[in-house]
DNA sequence: TTGAAAGCGTTACCAG
DNA sequence: CTGGTAACGCTTTCAA
């Protein structure tokens, strides 16, 4: 392998020139520079990573710290990740994946070997542990999410207080007045994973706002858990008219136990459902939804971070409104119907 | 941050010491051994990444290269990432993650650039561009799949020509005699990716082994894709008693489309599945499977490229023998329906 | 517009 | 069993 020597060399240059002609951090006549790429081109020089870490204290890798499990949000998951490469790739940053299983040790350990020049957070909980150990590493972090105690670091997510309040007066307009919240699983819950709680507050404040009936229950996956949910929900309040569904898996099932049931989308029952665009139009009705931009997300947790790094100031708390796609499970109730 | 340096002054040694220490890679006396690690801890010392991998030309860390992109088999990309991510962690390793967007050039940079020790890549396609380059980089890779000519290169997959196998002499057990495959999406067949090309040619080697009356299609994903399948796989055959399917995405459409025709699984039409064993039992009727051991074979990549680092004989090509489980989709028939 | 040279923090070789 | 000290390959300050 080459090393910026051999180019220096081969060009007739310094080194440090060949270094600035690469940098750009100073100016280079237009014919050394020709020189010096040649030269490069022609020894195929690649510049070392860890030398180069070593001499800039830059590393122009960052870490994405996410949640490996297979059961919850996969493909939300996916999309987090993919909108978090693609982008860092696009500042010339590469990613370097960590679990969420290594929990704070693993942040420390890159942080403190100096193997990344920032750290991307997903799946935060509501008091997480790793918070305070974030604020102590030198390298900035960005979350996905939104934790209690958030100060000084920068946040970014979907507004899900505000996709509750979105989904509830949608329907609401449509005439719906009594509606059930089909939540996310218990185990959410009981992490108290944060965008479980922000949707579960809204919803409950605009129902209060709008003056609804609500129901609300956390389901369970599968086929069991969707029937259980949905036994509960029509037990606490009768003449349901509308669901509200915050809870990717339980869609299909919840689909097929309706069909089965003899309970027709959206003729009997509206459905307004919060997940990705792609799922919503994969089910067998396509369903009016609240997307969860997942890439807009990850893309603005990179470039949130690639602004800390230049030391430039970032809005610590970057909450993406919510919208609302019309499809096929939403339905006009009739006065008479109310 | 303290460095080396600094913690030998502590412990009154020569930093060469503290290294060794550290690496363990010559005797140290258990008293001077106790002084280092006391002064390691007392100053917070964690070795400086880039300087280590300057001076010992490792990193400490693999690449890994992986289809993000969201149409195709998820939950399946996750099990390997996951699997590979922790199985590097055991052997003290990180991971990079690279998107297959970036094609060559992406391997090319971080290998020129050495910011990895090894690759390990997933989604080969049966004439894939990039083991050319990947034959002409220092770093050892090691493939998820089996490409065409990979001579020289570590393979590791599971057996997909034996699954199939496997699945047709399942079902030619239980007396079928008429069996569809409902392949991958034609996309899949298009890119050429091994897996699909090897599961088919298993399968068309066993059914003429077999003396079964077989047909084959690809199926697009959605309702729609697996309804215009069966339809063809209908046509070309009828009588079919059971179904090979060796893809995900179709496999809960078409559970609906089999309720939906009235034909029930397994009284009327038996089906072998080929996929994680976690969709297989999430389905309405539990799936006999073939499982797709996606932890299997990322921890076997990571093994297999640790003993490469190593210097160590590894095989170049290990394919996984499927299994088979019996669950509650496949059902005897009787000799007078044969 | 360019060059020289001092680091950056480790490792590993050479001595003892 | 331990110490001294060249590398390792690059960036960046200081000078010119």
């Amino acid at each position: 392998m080459p090393t910026i020597n051999d180019v220096a060399k081969a060009a007739g240059v310094s080194p440090s020139t060949v270094s600035y002609v690469l940098s750009g951090r100073r100016p280079i006549s237009a014919e050394t520079r020709a020189r010096v790429q040649a030269a490069i081109a022609e020894l195929g020089f690649h510049p070392h990573a860890g030398a180069r870490a070593l001499a800039s204290s830059k590393t122009n890798v960052i870490a994405l710290v996410a949640p490996l499990r297979v059961d919850v949000n996969v493909p939300v998951i996916m999309q987090f990740a993919t909108a978090v490469v693609t982008a860092a790739r696009s500042y010339n940053h590469d990613v370097l994946l960590l679990t969420k299983d290594e929990g704070t040790a693993g942040l420390e350990r890159v942080a403190h070997s100096t193997m990344v020049d920032a750290l991307i957070l997903m799946d935060l909980e509501r008091d997480d542990l790793r918070i305070p150990a974030l604020r102590k590493l030198k390298q900035p972090s960005v979350l996905i999410g939104l934790p209690a105690d958030h100060t000084g670091i920068a946040c970014v997510d979907l507004d899900f207080g505000a996709a509750a309040r979105t989904a509830l007066s949608h329907l609401a307009g449509h005439g719906h007045r009594r509606i059930g919240l089909v939540g996310p699983s218990p185990a959410v819950y009981r992490r108290q994973t944060t965008y479980a709680d922000r949707f579960l507050a809204g919803f409950l404040e605009a129902s209060a706002d709008l003056g609804l009936r609500t129901v609300t229950h956390p389901c369970e996956p599968g086929a069991e858990g969707v029937r259980s949910c949905m036994a509960d929900l029509d037990a606490e309040l009768d003449g349901l008219t509308a669901l509200v569904v915050h809870n990717e898996e339980a869609l299909r099932p919840l689909l097929d136990l309706l069909r089965a049931t003899g309970r027709r989308v959206p003729e009997d029952i509206s459905i307004v459902a919060i997940c990705p665009r792609d799922v919503a139009i994969s089910m067998p009705v396509n369903l009016t939804s609240i997307d969860i931009p997942a890439h807009d997300v990850g893309t603005l947790a990179v470039e949130t971070a690639m602004r800390l790094l230049e030391g430039r100031r970032v809005e610590y708390t970057r909450l993406l409104e919510p919208s609302l796609v019309e499809r096929d499970s939403c339905r006009e109730i009739s006065t008479s119907h109310r």
